[in-house]
This record gives C-alpha cells, structure tokens and sequence, in this order.
DNA sequence: TAATAAAATTAGAATTGTTCTAAAATGGTA
DNA sequence: TACCATTTTAGAACAATTCTAATTTTATTA
C-alpha cells in the first residue's frame, strides 16, 4: 500500500460522511498540499479493485466512498444525503428466492431526511398562504 | 403529452432492456431522423418528473431508464447488463424496522449474467493452461 | 551504494454524459 | 390571424472521470 493509498483508504473509512471524491481531495490536500485530483482517482480506483472500499451511486449525484462493512442506506430523496442503517439480511431470503448464487445485493430506502423534511413543509405552507 | 414526450414514453415502457439515453436516441432516430439528442434529455427529464418512468443508475454505467411498475434488478456484476425480478416485497419489514416513513426502496441484487459467466470461465481456463 | 526496473504520481488533454442558453419552430387559444 | 406558451434545435458549457506521457518515487538487485 503506498502512502496516498493508505490515507485515501484512512479518510474514506473513518469518515461517515459518504465522500465524494472531491470530498476527499481536500481533505487530502490538508496534509498534502501537493497532491492532485488524479492521484484521488488513481488510488480510489485500485483500492476498490482490492475490494478494500466500495462505491455508492446515487442517481443525479457524484460517485461516493464507503467502508465495505456490510450495512444498508438511507438517502434523502431531496438533498442526495446518506445514512447508513443495518436492516434485516436479506441473504437467506434471496436465496430462497433465486435459488441461483448472486454475489452481493445492494439496499437503498429514499426518504425525506429530517432538515429536508422541515424545508418543504416551510415553502408549503408560504406557497398556500 | 408531446410528439416525443409520447414516442420517449413509449420505448422506455415497451423495452424489457432498461435503455441509455443514446440508445433511446438511436431508436427515436430510426422513425424521425432529425430529431436532437437534447429533445431526449429533456423528454426524459420531463417523463422523470412526472412520474412516468424511472432512472436507473449501476456505478460506472450511464444512466439508464425504466418504466415504474414495481419491481426489482438483477444486476450483472460484469458487463452491467439489468434484468427485472420481482422478489418479495420489503415494504412491510421496512415499515416495522425503520417505524417512520420512507418513500420507497431500490433493491439491486448483483450477479454474474450467463454470457459473463462463460466468458469469465473460458478466460480462467486458458490463464492455467 | 549505484544502477535498473517497476510502480506511482503529476499535469494536462481528452472523453463522456449531461445541462444550459438563446434562437427558431410549433401548438394551441382568444 | 395574432399572440403567448411550450417545445425543439444547435451548439456551447460544464462536471465527472479517464487517459497519456513525462517525471518522480520506491523497490530490487548487482
């Protein structure tokens, strides 16, 4: 693991923030002033051939970066925003279902996350007065 | 409803094949040969609003498009390729594991597709030779 | 330790997918 | 028909990402 790997895969992991690569480029450059957005690249992209981080797409947004510990999401259908939460397996269940072996399944429920939730409700109620 | 918004509604919804935007394009040119890739974005951004069809994204794909009915993807993990299944429904368990109420959920189970299979086989066959 | 090979980083161009802008065309409606 | 709103067009602009080739760093070996 070389040096940038090594941060890139530090900051991806310890934050929980679902980084865009933008994202992580400034953080980087906190410690390394230097470093380029291709080197951002360069790194996310090996460590994920390695299986060491996975990708989050979230249709309309930048690709994100997330630990690979299983878990599932929670994203705001109006801020783009990613919780994570741990719902019930769903292994056995698809299993059962499709009988053939599929590799990993991947769960996002879309909701209206808290802050989203109250700025809506403000412009419904202005628009209706 | 638009000559296009009608024609885009129609090959997004009668397509088993969850279609890219160019791919709606080359097929829209087929019966109107000078219509504009913008037309198809704006008609698919317009379908998207209104709730007519859906998007759907696979990381690292262009986007592709889907009509709304309820069901899920079975994802090759390979070439990318979506195919529907309709597995059991979550929105009950959703429902007693997150108590609040969420909008909707996006179930994308990842596999390796027959024709992947075969070719990821035949490559690892000769790699040992 | 010097020489060499391999891998990583850099800089910036290139590509891809998508949106934007302003002008032209089209479609009702009064 | 005249008017206004909507849609389409053409092409520029933009954002995210990849690519290419030169340079730097790291590791290996003589």
């Amino acid at each position: 693991m070389t040096k940038y790997e090594r941060e890139i895969f530090a900051i991806v992991t310890t934050s929980r923030e679902h980084l865009t690569v933008e994202q992580i480029f400034q953080r980087l450059k906190r410690t390394h002033p230097n470093v380029v957005l291709a080197t951002v690249y360069n790194n996310l992209n090996r460590l994920l051939e390695e299986g060491l981080i996975r990708k989050v797409s979230i249709e309309g947004m930048p690709d994100r970066y997330d630990r690979t510990e299983k878990h599932d999401h929670l994203v705001c259908r109006n801020c783009g925003k990613i919780a994570d939460i741990t719902l019930r397996d769903l292994t056995e269940s698809l299993n059962e279902q499709l009988g053939d072996d599929f590799l990993y399944y991947d769960l996002k429920v879309f909701y209206l996350c808290p802050a989203c939730r109250k700025i809506l409700q403000e412009q419904n109620s202005h628009s209706t007065e």
